[in-house]
DNA sequence: GCAACTTCTTAAACTACTTCAAGTTTTTTT
DNA sequence: AAAAAAACTTGAAGTAGTTTAAGAAGTTGC
């Protein structure tokens, strides 16, 4: 069940015997049901979390408490509040499955004991944080030059398997529009 | 000149004498003037920047040829496109000295070279990627949840150090809107 | 110390998007 | 199969921000 991460991890450096067990001994599986959380606003976020099925999101709850996606994730993508777990401070998010899902989690202090143990992960972890503030960098940049309905229309060509699996309501707020104004791009009365 | 990278890696790991020599020898110093480019749209970023001295700034210039800043740098701060650097592929984004500045570049080569060399670092490198992406995440939360004007008062609370050092338009195009707004706003005008 | 350039301000007209409210369709539960 | 809940659509009214244009103030270079 650890299959899909150890690929993962093997596309960036490659792990002996002894270190591959080392790995799963650090890794819990979770089965998840849709709407079910791994993180709950307030709490510390004391895990980094790998998707093997299904679709999860980080969303927010805002001042007139209307959930906000911020991120979403779907197999083989880490998700975690990544601010809360290095400085062990409570975290503004929720992190929830979309889908009934199949997660990897690993608890900070499992990690950081891992990472003693087998350095060269901390390779693969730089790496997945490089690509992953990269596309931060191009989502902002996004955000601040195109109009709602371009960013609509460039999610949905980027990302077409995404469009099937998530509510339109999710896609707006990720997108930062209502999700009124979503119905009328795509009825094409904007 | 490389001592304020050397203490702020050595805040996240400690070096021993060779490592540190093998680091200086990978590292270039470089002064900017200001306006000076450390990155041109097109180019592939083949660096990481670290300031030592001054205040440099990402940014890209949009359909109506506007110069729109993306990240602020100050003193010990990582700047780059993280995404050209890891793909190698053209950058979208300028990189640019606001003040005068003294910053140290690693280039690529120099840096993969380096981090089998002192595979220590990577841990460092890590640990900087995951505060930032972390740091991200929550500016995407603040520009989700904030009005103009909020996030106007909240960075200028935030981060008073910078608001005496940049320029308002620049500040105004960070916090995704007009200048002519930012005037308003501190007119009390809104 | 003047000229040239850059940055900031103001106000009026405009617009991309939100809000509200009601109705319809789809999905889930029993 | 019915009932309940969740998700989507529509249109009218409102608003947070932009755009344009002109002038004022501040900086920099020679």
């Amino acid at each position: 069940m650890y299959i899909p991460l150890i690929n993962h991890i093997e596309k960036f450096i490659s792990l002996d015997e002894n270190e591959t067990q080392l790995l799963r001994d650090a890794l819990q599986f979770k089965t998840l049901k849709k709407k079910e959380n791994l993180l709950h606003a307030g709490q510390i976020c004391h895990h980094q979390y790998f998707i093997i099925k299904g679709c999860c999101r980080n969303f927010i709850i805002n001042d007139k408490g209307n959930e906000q996606t911020t991120q979403f994730g779907i197999e083989n993508w880490w998700l975690s509040d990544f601010l809360s777990y290095h400085n062990e401070r409570p975290s503004d998010f929720y992190i929830q499955a979309i889908e009934n899902s199949e997660i990897i989690a690993i608890e900070k202090i499992d990690m950081e004991d891992l990472l003693v143990k087998v350095p060269k992960l901390e390779r693969y972890f730089r790496l997945v944080l490089q690509k992953a503030f990269g596309a931060s960098q191009m989502r902002i940049k996004y955000l601040y030059t195109q109009s709602a309905e371009e960013r609509y229309h460039f999610f949905n060509d980027s990302f077409p398997e995404f469009t099937q699996r998530i509510p339109q309501y999710m896609l707006a707020s990720y997108l930062d529009f209502s999700p009124e104004f979503l119905s009328k791009i795509r009825a094409g009365k904007v």
